[in-house]
DNA sequence: CTTTCTGCAAAAGGTTTGCAGTTAG
DNA sequence: CTAACTGCAAACCTTTTGCAGAAAG
């Protein structure tokens, strides 16, 4: 599990223990293909003989996006790992409706129109949520 | 209320019902300065001495948003009722941190340039969802 | 008058809280 | 060893479903 080195990492870096339950989460969000659930998270360990408590889930999943290690898709309600670094500015995803596919990307250009739009409005932008939801490019006919 | 009759229009011009409850939701919608819940609605209702089911007005709200009449606001989860027309491309939402104001808007040129960076990542983008969190004017220091 | 809508009861899900026991560092 | 974390039990809140009765057109 090279991949979840990183989160690891971090983790250490703040201070938090790096326990079995946080590894096993870490695990499952990297491997999933589209937003989990806390309960998704737990039936997919289940599949493979472990099991977690779904309020240790709960938490592990807020921690994670307190850490920006994972966010929360508001379009579905579940969680994906975070797949760009702290720097990029804010996150985007795209959604897709048949597949439930999701991709992750941010766009520094946009960011700042957005918030110079958001200026002419009389508002101060802090955090964008933007999330679209359509076709990939393997469900388009 | 004035302010309804546009929403009671759509309803009449669609063969749906114009009904008290559902006059009594959008009443509440169009008073709200912030996205209220369907409890919330509930609530505001129960002050004024009138009382809807709550499963009563999820059916409505759902309704409101199928005719675009109304939003859900991903990042509260509460509603709101659409300030905008149907024409006018994808809905956008500011909400304030501080005092949950929302502001709607929509901007065509920041849509286009959405749907193209999608499609540059192999998307077709079909709804966009976009709210911003931050400070209103009022709120800023 | 008939179709649509609402209210009620109940169930099903999802999320949160407090505390005792366990584990990582 | 000790602070941080997890599991369990229970409560709580949100959302959904089915059906009988009421209301709009």
């Amino acid at each position: 599990m090279p991949e979840i080195q990183g989160a690891i990492r971090v983790l250490r870096a703040k201070g938090y223990k790096v326990t079995q339950p946080r590894k096993q989460v870490l695990k499952v969000l990297t491997q999933a293909q589209k937003p989990v659930s806390p309960y998704d998270v737990q039936k997919i360990l289940q599949q493979r003989g472990e099991h977690l408590d779904h309020v240790t889930i709960y938490r592990i999943l807020d921690l994670l996006c307190l850490l920006n290690l994972a966010h929360k898709v508001l379009l579905s309600g579940g969680f994906v790992k975070c797949a760009l670094g702290d720097e990029e500015g804010c996150h985007r995803f795209m959604v897709c409706r048949q597949c439930g596919a999701f991709q992750e990307f941010a766009d520094k250009s946009l960011c700042e129109e957005e918030n110079e739009l958001a200026w002419h409005l009389g508002f101060r932008t802090e955090q964008h949520f933007s999330e679209f939801f359509g076709l990939c490019a393997k469900c388009q006919g």
